[in-house]
DNA sequence: AGCTCCGGTG
C-alpha cells in the first residue's frame, strides 16, 4: 500500500513546536463536537482513529454516549480498521447506546468470526436497559446465516415474533436467507410467502437461496413470478437467475438472460459480469466466455478464478495453467480450482504434483478446501505417507475439523488401509454429518466388515441423521461383501418406503450383485425384469460377472447380459473381458477367438493392470511383465525365490485365471508370475521393513491367482499384505484373505 | 439495516 506523505486530515502532533496550544482541537480553541465529529469520518487509518479517540477522551467527548457511538461506527466498520480495536472503545463506553450495540454486531456478523456477533448479542441483552429492535435482528440474524447455526436462527426468528417484529421487511429477508442458507428451503420459502409488502430484496433472497440450495428451476420460475408482480429485477437479482442457469448447465436460457440484462439495462457490476462468466464456462461457452473476460475493464480474482476452474473442470489442462499464470495475483481459491480439477477427473498425481507447488510458493496458504482435495488425491493413490502428513499438518496448524475434512480423513485413512485410524478419526469427531457417516460405513464395507458397516448404520439411524442415496450405495455395497443377501434385500426393499429414498441405478447394480455373487442368478434377472428405470451398463456388467462365478454353463443369460451392455455401450471392454473368460472357462475357444477378432476390429484393447506401492512418501507404479523400475533385477529374483519358495510347498498355478484373450504381442500377460500385484508385492518384500505391512493398490479387480499367492506369501514371509483392487480391500494374514475367498 | 461472483467431502 502507497504511503501518503501528507495526511488528508489534519490532526494534532505532539511536538514540542512553539505552538502555543499543542491540542489545536481542544475545544478551548475552536473545535466543538461537530467538528470532531466530522473529523472521524475524515480518518483513513487506525492511527488517526486513536488520535481522535484520545482528543474525546481529554475533552471529555467520549462520556457522550452518541459521540463515542460515532467512533465505535467508524473503527468497526472502515474497511483499514481492526475489529479488535472497535471492540476495545466499545469496552470502554460506560453506557452504550443501542445503535452503538447494534453497529458492533453489525460489524461482527460479516467479519471473519460472526460468533461474536452473537456474544455479543447476548451482553446486549443482560447489559442494555433496551430490548434488541428492528435493526438488531437483521445483523444477528445474519450472524446465525454464516453460522449455519440453525436453532440460534430459529430462537431469534421466535424473538422477533414475540416482539412484534415480524412483518418487517428487512427482518423477514433476513430471515428468508437465514432459512436458505441452512439448506431449509421450505421455511425460507413459508417466510417468504408470508412477507406482507415484498421489496425488490425479498424476491432476491429467495431466488438465491433456491439457486444456491439446488432448485435452480423454482428460482427462474419465481423470477417470472416477480416479473408477473412487476417487481423491477435489479442487478442482485440477475446474479441469482444466472447462478440457476449455471446450476441447470441451460445455455441457451443464460444466453437469455445475458440479453434481458442488456435489453432491461441493469446495471452491470463487476459481481454481474462475473456471474455471466461462471454461467458461460460452466455451461461449455469458452467462447462467450473468453469474448466477456477480454472486454471487461475490471477484473478481480473471482473473474480470474472462474476462467481458471471452468477450463480446468472441462479437462482443459493448458488453458487452466496458461490462465494460472496469467493471474496478476494467487488467493488460494485459484490454486484449490487447479488441485481439485486434476483431483476429481481421475489425476492425483498431478493434483498433488501442483500441491507442492502450492507449498513451495509463497502465493497463499492451504487452507481447508486445499487439504480437502489433497487427502482425497491421496486416497485415490493409496498414499498413506502423505495422507499421514496432511493429517500432521491439520492438527500442528490448529485447524478445526469440519465436516469435508472429516470425511476426507476417514476417506484417505480407509482407502490406504488403516481402518483403525479412519475409525478413531470417525469416533473423534465432533460433527458428524451424512457424509462423514457414509464414509465410514463404506470403509467398513471396503474392508469387509459388512455386519459391523450395518451396526453403524442402525448408529446413524439413532443418530437421527437421515440416510441418503450414496449412505444406501454404501450400506448395500457392505451387504454384497460379505454375502449378507437377506439384509440387502430388507434394507433395499425399505430404502423407499420408509426413508424417502429412491432407488436408482446403483442401487439396483447393487442388489443384482448380492444376488448374483451369492448365486441367485435368476432372483437377480427377476429383480431387473422389474425394474422401474432402464437397466443401465453397470447393471448388466454386474450382471455378467455373476454368470462368471456362478453361470455353471448358462452362457446363454451371459450372453444376453453381454448384448444388453454392448446395445448401451458398443466399446465397453468389460463386456468383451467377462464373456471370454466365460467362454475360456467352458473350453469354447474358437467363440473366444470370435471375441478377440471382434475387439481388434473395433480397436479395443483390455486396460492394462496396474498396481502402486507407497515406499517413503514415493508411490512406485508397476505395470504387467514391467522392467523399468531401477530395482528390477532385484525385482524379478525375487519373485524367483517366491516361485520356489511356493512350489516346495506344493503349490501348483491356477492356469484357469488366466485371461485368455490376448494378442501375441501382449504373451507377458500369460505369464502369470508377472501380473502387476505381484511385482509390487515383490518390490514391497525387498524395500520395506519386517514388521511393515505390504500396502498394494491396483487398479483393477485383483488376478485369482495373484490372490492364492498373496496368501501364501503372507504365510511364508510372515507378512501383513494389505492389497486394494477396484472394488475392495484384501488383507493377507498368516495364509488367509479378510474376503474369506467371497469376492 | 437486508439480498450477489471463484475453489471442497462419502
Amino acid at each position: 500500500m502507497a504511503t501518503q506523505s501528507t495526511p488528508p486530515v489534519s490532526l494534532p502532533r505532539h511536538s514540542k513546536s512553539n505552538n502555543p496550544n499543542p491540542y489545536p482541537l481542544s475545544p478551548t480553541v475552536n473545535n466543538d463536537r461537530y467538528t470532531i465529529l466530522s473529523l472521524i469520518n475524515q480518518c483513513n487509518s487506525t492511527k488517526q482513529l486513536k488520535q481522535v479517540h484520545a482528543q474525546m477522551l481529554r475533552t471529555g467527548l467520549f462520556f457522550d454516549p452518541f459521540s463515542a457511538g460515532k467512533l465505535i461506527t467508524a473503527s468497526a466498520l472502515a474497511s483499514f480498521s481492526s475489529l479488535d480495536y472497535a471492540r476495545q472503545v466499545f469496552d470502554q463506553i460506560p453506557q452504550p447506546n443501542l445503535f452503538t450495540w447494534n453497529t458492533l454486531i453489525r460489524a461482527y456478523a460479516s467479519s471473519p468470526d460472526p460468533i461474536q456477533s452473537l456474544l455479543v448479542f447476548l451482553q446486549l441483552l443482560h447489559h442494555c436497559e433496551h430490548f434488541p429492535d428492528k435493526f438488531t435482528f437483521p445483523f444477528v440474524i445474519k450472524a446465525a446465516s454464516e453460522l449455519k447455526a440453525f436453532r440460534v436462527g430459529r430462537a431469534f426468528h421466535g424473538m422477533v415474533i414475540k416482539a412484534s417484529l415480524s412483518s418487517d421487511v428487512y427482518i423477514l429477508n433476513s430471515l428468508v436467507h437465514f432459512y436458505g442458507s441452512c439448506g431449509d428451503l421450505d421455511l425460507a420459502y413459508a417466510v417468504f410467502v408470508k412477507t406482507p409488502q415484498k421489496d425488490v430484496v425479498s424476491w432476491n433472497s429467495m431466488i438465491t437461496a433456491f439457486a444456491q440450495g439446488g432448485c435452480p428451476e423454482e428460482a427462474l420460475e419465481l423470477f417470472r413470478g416477480m416479473e408477473k408482480e412487476n417487481v423491477k429485477p435489479n442487478d442482485v437479482t440477475m446474479v441469482g437467475v444466472l447462478s440457476a442457469c449455471t446450476k441447470k448447465l441451460d445455455l441457451d436460457f443464460g444466453r437469455w438472460v445475458c440479453s434481458y440484462i442488456e435489453r432491461n439495462e441493469i446495471n452491470v457490476n463487476l459481481t454481474l459480469s462475473n456471474a455471466m462468466l461462471d454461467m458461460y464456462m460452466k455451461c461449455g461457452s469458452f467462447k462467450d466466455a473468453k469474448r466477456l473476460f477480454d472486454k471487461m475493464q475490471e477484473k478481480d480474482i473471482f473473474s480470474w478464478t472462474t476462467m481458471l476452474d471452468g477450463y480446468a473442470k472441462l479437462g482443459e489442462y493448458d488453458e487452466a495453467r496458461h490462465v494460472f499464470d496469467a493471474m496478476p495475483s494467487k488467493d488460494i481459491a485459484a490454486w484449490n480450482a487447479l488441485i481439485s480439477a486434476f483431483e476429481q477427473n481421475g489425476k492425483p498425481k498431478e493434483a498433488l504434483a501442483v500441491f507442492r507447488e502450492l507449498q513451495l510458493s509463497k502465493d497463499a496458504k492451504p487452507d481447508e478446501v486445499t487439504l480437502v482435495c489433497a487427502l482425497s488425491a491421496s486416497a485415490q493413490l493409496g498414499a498413506m505417507d502423505l495422507g499421514r502428513w496432511i493429517d500432521v499438518y491439520i492438527k500442528k496448524h490448529g485447524i478445526k475439523l469440519n465436516c469435508h475434512l472429516t470425511t476426507s480423513l476417514i476417506d484417505m485413512y480407509a482407502k490406504c488401509g488403516d481402518l483403525e485410524k479412519a475409525l478413531e478419526v470417525f469416533y473423534s469427531a465432533e460433527r458428524k454429518d451424512v457424509f462423514v457417516w457414509s464414509a465410514t460405513i463404506a470403509g467398513l464395507a471396503m474392508h469387509g466388515h459388512g455386519r459391523a458397516a450395518l451396526d453403524l448404520f442402525s448408529k446413524m439411524l439413532e443418530a437421527k441423521v437421515k440416510p441418503n442415496a450414496v449412505t444406501f450405495t454404501n450400506v448395500l455395497c457392505a451387504c454384497s461383501h460379505t454375502g449378507l443377501v437377506n439384509e440387502g434385500q430388507r434394507l433395499f426393499y425399505q430404502m423407499e418406503p420408509v426413508y424417502g429414498v429412491l432407488p436408482g441405478e446403483k442401487h439396483y447394480a447393487c442388489m443384482v450383485d448380492i444376488l448374483g455373487r451369492s448365486g441367485h442368478l435368476q432372483e437377480a434377472v427377476k429383480l431387473i425384469e422389474k425394474m422401474p428405470i432402464l437397466p443401465t451398463a453397470s447393471v448388466w456388467v454386474t450382471l455378467l460377472g455373476a454368470c462368471r462365478l456362478h453361470g455353471n454353463g448358462n452362457i446363454e443369460l451371459a450372453e444376453q447380459a453381454c448384448s444388453h451392455l454392448l446395445e448401451l455401450d458398443p466399446r465397453n471392454h468389460g463386456a468383451y473381458v467377462l464373456l471370454s473368460n466365460i467362454y475360456a472357462k467352458t473350453g469354447k475357444w474358437d467363440r473366444v477367438s470370435g471375441l478377440r477378432k471382434i475387439m481388434r476390429d473395433f480397436g479395443l484393447k483390455k486396460e492394462p493392470g496396474c498396481s502402486s506401492i507407497e515406499v517413503n512418501g514415493i508411490v512406485h507404479e508397476f505395470l504387467v511383465g514391467d522392467n523399468s523400475h531401477k530395482l528390477s533385477k532385484e525385482i524379478y529374483s525375487k519373485l524367483d525365490e517366491i516361485a520356489a519358495k511356493l512350489k516346495s510347498v506344493g503349490y501348483v498355478p491356477n492356469k484357469s485365471h488366466l485371461l485368455q484373450l490376448v494378442e501375441e504381442e501382449d504373451m507377458k500377460e500369460q505369464a502369470l508370475n508377472l501380473h502387476s500385484e505381484k511385482l509390487a508385492i515383490a518390490y514391497g518384500l525387498i524395500s520395506t521393513g519386517p514388521s511393515q505391512p505390504i500396502r498394494v493398490v491396483k487398479n483393477l479387480r485383483v488376478c485369482g491367482d495373484c490372490h492364492s499367492v498373496a496368501k501364501l506369501i503372507s504365510r511364508l514371509y510372515d507378512r501383513e499384505i494389505l492389497l486394494r483392487d477396484r472394488y475392495r480391500f484384501h488383507h493377507f494374514r498368516g495364509g488367509n484373505c479378510s474376503c474369506m475367498d467371497y469376492w
